[in-house]
DNA sequence: GCCGTTTTCGGCCCGACTGTTTTCAGTCG
């Protein structure tokens, strides 16, 4: 997918002309072509080749901005940005990263001192030589000696799962206060994005409660802090924002520290449009406060229904939801969720026993659990070979005729051989319930090479689901080379469904895979892979993701009942 | 550079904190 390309080359050229002081608008202009792009379904490739006027009809994408597209699709790069990138020198980029050092400054400091590059910056600042700048002064000079310290120690943007316990703990910390009303994580992680770059918390009531959140025993450092906002950096490097706002101003705060920033752009402007204003204190009719105390409130006052947090990208889901197929729309809940469809047991590499998975399923009210343990040629994983597979499955059918209530499938995580055979013979896949395939070695492939083995795979008659579809594991591991498009249509062909592995390491299908899928009717598995004890609540994640992807109960297969499901994996 | 049931020109979300400043620019959320 070059979209991440298209959308990073954008993205650079806003920068360098933010450095170079030009249109404002302009710079908005290519960063939300940036957001777009980068939050976008479809390969902007495929895209093109349907139909080249497609490309404009994408909101934030004028002629010009497709023109650029055209030429970085034909040519893996535009004019205009080689241009940009020719006239400054790299290390000026990275100064304009430092926290609290911008466009303005990094140009100040290039202009006046030919400052090119961190190192440069860093010893010019040693020496005392910044203060002297208009504008500067002793505290910025010493603001960017910090800037520069911190940006090695800060933490990069993490998996959702490594800020959520952390989030958690702030929020109820601020609920023991007697000055909190109310305490709720926003941002990102309130959207459940599946990388977070901060934590942001929303508190209600008096100034005082921003004294309080900085003696939160973690916090290592005050980066500011004033009557209504504070942001700290914690012992981690995480950092930390918090907002404060009186308590009737709850639903305006809440849904603007959730965001999106652009889904807030965009409902901002509607409210405009209808002579209001609105703002993290309320929605406004001139003076008048209209809304404020719920996020309900709010979306009443523009004439929208409520959006869930995870849908506020502006992509899209603000037309869908003023549009009449929103009645229809039901995103999935976790209730829609009657079984888990990939698990493992101590016979391969997890820690329970064929009767402990099933009784963890049964206490989360499933009717079903695949029980799908590694192949033999995962040495590693102590994977099943044909002779311990029967046996397991012999096992299975004695356990299932004791068992009340719960119902274990017969299955296997057959491992995709590098020609994209199975590492189990047919004859064994005919006698399981679900077969999941997944990659687990060879990520090095090309694109075209990884896409043929994967579909050799799904095209097996036996193959029922593909696990963890991109083999990326969040913060560790990018996305092997695969055109997952081609890979989705063949799967769609067959009757295969697409692992939404919900593992927090993993994540593996993300928001606009998702919505591709959901668009192309293809089925959508919400899989936990779970490998010990509690690991069936990952699907808590997976669910929340499935909403960023805007899929309903019919979108995903283990929200179907046992008879129905059985009879999908049988192909019909 | 994008966009349009008021507009094809003239707007483009709105506010807090910091430091340097005699009234605000820069940066960030
Ligand atoms: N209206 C408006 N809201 C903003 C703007 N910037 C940020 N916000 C709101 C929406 C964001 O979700 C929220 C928190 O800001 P963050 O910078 O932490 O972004 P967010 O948490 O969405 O993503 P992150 O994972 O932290 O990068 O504040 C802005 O420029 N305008
Ligand atoms: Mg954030
Ligand atoms: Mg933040
Ligand atoms: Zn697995």
């Amino acid at each position: 997918m070059e979209n991440k390309k298209i959308a990073q080359i954008f993205q650079e050229i806003g920068d360098i002309l933010e450095l170079k002081g030009d249109n404002p608008f302009k710079i908005i202009a290519y960063n939300k072509a940036a957001q777009v792009i980068s939050n976008y379904p479809y390969d902007l490739r495929e895209i093109y080749k349907k139909d080249p006027d497609l490309v404009k009809q994408i909101p934030g994408i004028g002629e010009s901005l497709a023109v650029k597209i055209e030429e970085i699709l034909a040519t893996g790069d535009c004019q205009k940005h080689l241009k940009l990138v020719k006239e400054i020198k790299h290390g000026v980029l990275d100064i304009m990263r430092l926290r609290g050092i911008g466009p303005k400054k990094t140009k100040l400091f290039y202009d006046k001192l030919g400052i090119d590059s961190v190192q440069k910056l860093k010893s010019y600042a040693r020496r005392g030589l910044l203060r002297e700048l208009t504008g500067m002064g002793e505290k910025s000079e010493l603001a960017v000696l910090e800037a520069i310290e911190a940006y090695g120690r800060l933490k990069a943007r993490m998996p959702i799962s490594d800020a959520l316990n952390i989030a958690e703990e702030i929020v109820s910390f601020l609920r023991k206060s007697p000055e909190v009303k109310k305490a709720e994580y926003a941002g990102s992680l309130r959207r459940r994005l599946e990388t977070v770059g901060d934590i942001d918390i929303l508190a209600c009531g008096s100034p005082k409660i921003v004294e309080h959140f900085c003696s939160f025993p973690e916090v290592e450092h005050i980066e500011s802090k004033g009557d209504t906002k504070a942001t700290v950096v914690l012992n981690s490097g995480i950092q930390v924002d918090l907002r404060v706002v009186p308590i009737d101003s709850f639903g305006a705060a809440l849904y603007y520290f959730t965001g999106s920033k652009a889904h807030n752009i965009a409902t901002r402007k509607i409210a405009q449009k209808m002579g209001l204003k609105i703002n993290e204190y309320g929605v406004f009719n001139g003076k008048k406060c209209v809304a404020g105390k719920t996020e309900e409130e709010i979306f009443k006052s523009i004439h929208l229904p409520y959006i869930i947090p995870e849908m506020r990208e502006d992509m899209g889901e603000i037309e869908l939801a003023a549009s009449r197929e929103w009645k229809k729309f039901k995103p999935i809940e976790i209730s829609d969720i009657q079984g888990d469809l990939h698990s493992h047991t101590n016979w391969s590499d997890g820690s329970l026993d064929l009767e402990q998975a099933a009784l963890e399923a049964k206490k989360r009210g499933y009717t079903y659990l695949a029980i799908t343990d590694h192949s033999g040629s995962l040495k590693i994983a102590h994977g099943l070979d044909k002779i311990r597979l029967e046996a397991q499955m012999k096992e299975i059918d004695k356990l299932n005729k004791k068992l009340r209530g719960i119902v274990l499938l017969k299955g296997v995580e057959v491992d995709i051989l590098k020609d994209g055979s199975l590492d189990m013979p047919d004859s064994v896949l005919k006698k399981l319930d679900i077969v999941v395939a997944s990659v687990h070695t060879y990520f090095k492939l090309t694109a075209e090479e990884q896409t043929a083995r994967i579909i050799r795979a799904i095209q097996n008659p036996f193959v029922n689901i593909l696990g963890h579809p991109t083999g990326k594991l969040l913060g560790m591991r990018e996305a092997y080379e695969v055109d997952l498009m081609t890979v989705m249509r063949a799967a769609r062909a067959r009757d295969v469904a697409l692992e939404l592995n919900c593992n927090p390491k993993r994540l593996d299908l993300n928001a606009q895979v998702l919505r591709a899928a959901r668009d192309m009717g293809l089925m959508i598995s919400l899989d936990t892979d779970a490998h010990g004890s509690s690991q069936l609540e990952y699907i808590e994640y997976g669910v929340h993701m499935a909403r960023r992807g805007w899929l309903e109960k019919k979108n995903v297969l283990n929200t179907m009942e046992l008879q129905s499901l059985k009879k999908f994996l049988r192909h019909g």
